[in-house]
RNA sequence: GUCUUGUUAGCUCAGCUGGUAGAGCACGUCACUUUUAAUGAUGUGGCCGAUGGUUCGAAUCCAUCACAGGACACCA
């Protein structure tokens, strides 16, 4: 039973107590008049004055109990709201009638949201308090809240009730106020330079615009299957096709693989495309960007992540190929030749998958021995054609596409390119994703007829960028999880051995 | 998917080479009108993640399963 908890019980028992009394346990006539935070800053001045009190001065604030300390005939409460936490001294003498004994200290208890009236004083102790005249239950917490001390450490239940993670964790709260701003902030930054934001559909008759399994769901009025969307950029791309010249989407992507601690199932990322413009451009926007970010996050560019430190003052750029060699230490010559690259890899005693074109296994090596190295933001560019199927290739290089990813602390924050927007080359750079496909690999990018037909119209030369907005609120609030800058992160169902008979009556 | 560590009271954790369950907080009762994780006294609280096995005897040993953390693999 979902409240056979004997504390829970006791609990119940006293929101009857307080119901029978007179006292509404879930009363929604809340006369709150400020916050805790602006309570604080507006009587920040009280403990200049002599007696260290204003009793002309008269707050209503609410707020769930964090602390509770009965001493007698009076007693400090420590609560909280959103904007933080208050002490408010409540004595015996300064409430109705029986009201403190047989109330307050039988039935109220912490977890409980409350609401208290009175004048602001500082204690002896030093801490501006507020001394309550009026106290009222607003709602009776029946479920008793993790210990005051150690708070909620069980990672586990955090994830799961993320409610008692807020409760009991401030900090916690702090992360998804910068992830909002963060995500505010880039909304702001797009919209100023002129980029308008759209939305595209998130169920795809093809999954495309990125190499990943989808989740597949149906629509039963069509009577087809459809694709939770593993990226935007088809459709945001048909846009530039249809005339717009810089668009933006925010929003859920959905890939059906592995889950890590850089991976959860669904992931926000921000896409932009924009027309007239080079993966060049992309990159002195991308700079920009992330200026803009730390100015009104009021961050410092030399920041912390785990146990390395990132110099966001230093940008870096460099060609994948080029990076192999500087930065992963591999020789030269063995670069640019199949077999030598596999003849590497085994003498490093990794496993190389048959199969592999050029592009692939240069991919690999970098995977390997480049990606972790680079802490500083750094552009790799130049990427292979084999792995950038949506890519423009370069002008004088066909092999190589006019292609960036930009890594910080190790990890791949962002991808961008000048869009390929030659319809033909497209449509073979498509048949050779299928012809990967058909030979094992399951994650080759499919075919997607209409968007080359879009393309057919013709695509002014646009560059297109994604950045993945988890990993960024990451590197920002130096979190080591992705679970940790997701409020609700994917997690796998308990099954307990009711819902299990409830299952097989069903 | 593989390896590894964990799962004991509402929460945070002890529990030795197997002998039948412990603390702190919380909660109940009592005292206390300036506390800061308030304090002092006292009491309640457990199918030791699930299922099987070994054993006279299992929280403890073994196996399987479930969930979680970490690492690796896969993957943008």
């Amino acid at each position: 039973m979902l409240f056979d908890n004997k504390y829970i019980q006791q609990r119940i028992e006293k929101a009857q107590v307080l119901k029978d009394a007179g006292y509404n346990p879930y009363s929604n006539d809340s006369k709150r008049n400020t916050t805790i935070e602006k309570f604080l800053n507006v009587n920040s001045d009280i403990v200049d004055l002599e007696d260290k009190r204003d009793e002309k001065r008269h707050y209503i604030v609410s707020g769930r109990i964090k602390f509770l300390r009965i001493m007698g005939k009076a007693s400090f409460v420590k609560i909280e709201d959103e904007s933080g936490m208050l002490q408010i001294y409540v004595a015996r003498d300064n409430l109705p009638e029986n009201f403190y004994n047989t109330i307050f200290k039988k039935n109220i208890e912490v977890g409980d949201i409350i609401e208290i009236g009175g004048y602001p004083f500082v204690t002896g102790k030093g801490e501006l308090s507020l001394h309550a005249d009026t106290l009222k239950i607003l709602t009776k917490s029946i479920n008793p809240l993790p210990e005051k001390f150690h708070g909620i450490t069980d990672k586990e239940i955090r994830y799961r009730k993320r409610y008692l993670d807020l409760i009991m964790n401030s900090e916690v709260r702090k992360t998804f106020q910068i992830r909002s701003r963060v995500i505010s902030l880039t909304r702001h930054f797009f919209e100023e330079k002129g980029f308008l934001e759209v939305e595209t559909p998130m169920m795809h008759p093809i999954a495309g615009g990125a190499n990943a399994k989808p989740f597949v769901t149906h629509h039963n009025a069509l009577g087809v299957d459809r694709y939770l969307r593993i990226a935007p950029e088809l459709y945001l791309k048909r846009l530039i096709v249809g005339g717009f010249e810089a668009v933006f989407e925010i929003n859920r992507n959905f890939r059906n693989e592995g889950m890590d601690a850089t991976h959860n199932p669904e992931f926000t990322s921000i896409e932009f495309y924009w027309a007239y413009k080079t993966y060049k451009d992309l990159i002195e926007i991308t700079k920009e960007y992330f200026r803009y970010l730390f100015d009104h996050l009021n961050l410092p560019t030399l920041l912390p992540y785990g146990d390395m430190e990132v110099n966001f003052d230093n940008f870096q750029e460099i060609p994948l190929i080029e990076s192999l060699t500087t930065i992963g230490g591999v020789p030269a010559d063995v670069t640019q030749n199949k077999e030598k690259i596999i003849t590497y890899l085994k003498e490093k005693g990794l496993t190389v998958k048959p199969g592999m074109n050029l592009g692939q296994l240069q991919g690999e090596l970098f995977d390997e021995f480049v990606e972790e190295k680079l802490i500083d933001p750094t552009f790799i560019t130049e990427y292979p054609v084999e792995i950038s199927p949506l890519a423009r290739r370069n002008d004088e290089n066909s092999e190589i596409t006019e292609r960036f990813e930009l890594f910080i602390a190790g990890r791949e924050i962002a991808n961008a390119f000048s869009e390929l927007n030659d319809p033909i080359d497209q449509l073979s750079r498509f048949e050779g994703q299928m012809a990967a496909k058909d030979s094992g690999d399951d994650e080759a990018h499919e075919m997607d007829s209409d968007f080359v037909e879009a393309l057919s119209y013709g695509m002014a030369p646009t560059a297109g960028q994604g950045i993945g907005i988890d990993r960024l609120v990451m590197l920002l609030t130096n979190e080591a999880s992705i679970r940790d800058v997701i409020l609700f992160p994917a997690m796998k169902p308990v099954l307990n051995t009711a819902n299990e008979s409830e299952e097989e009556e069903a």
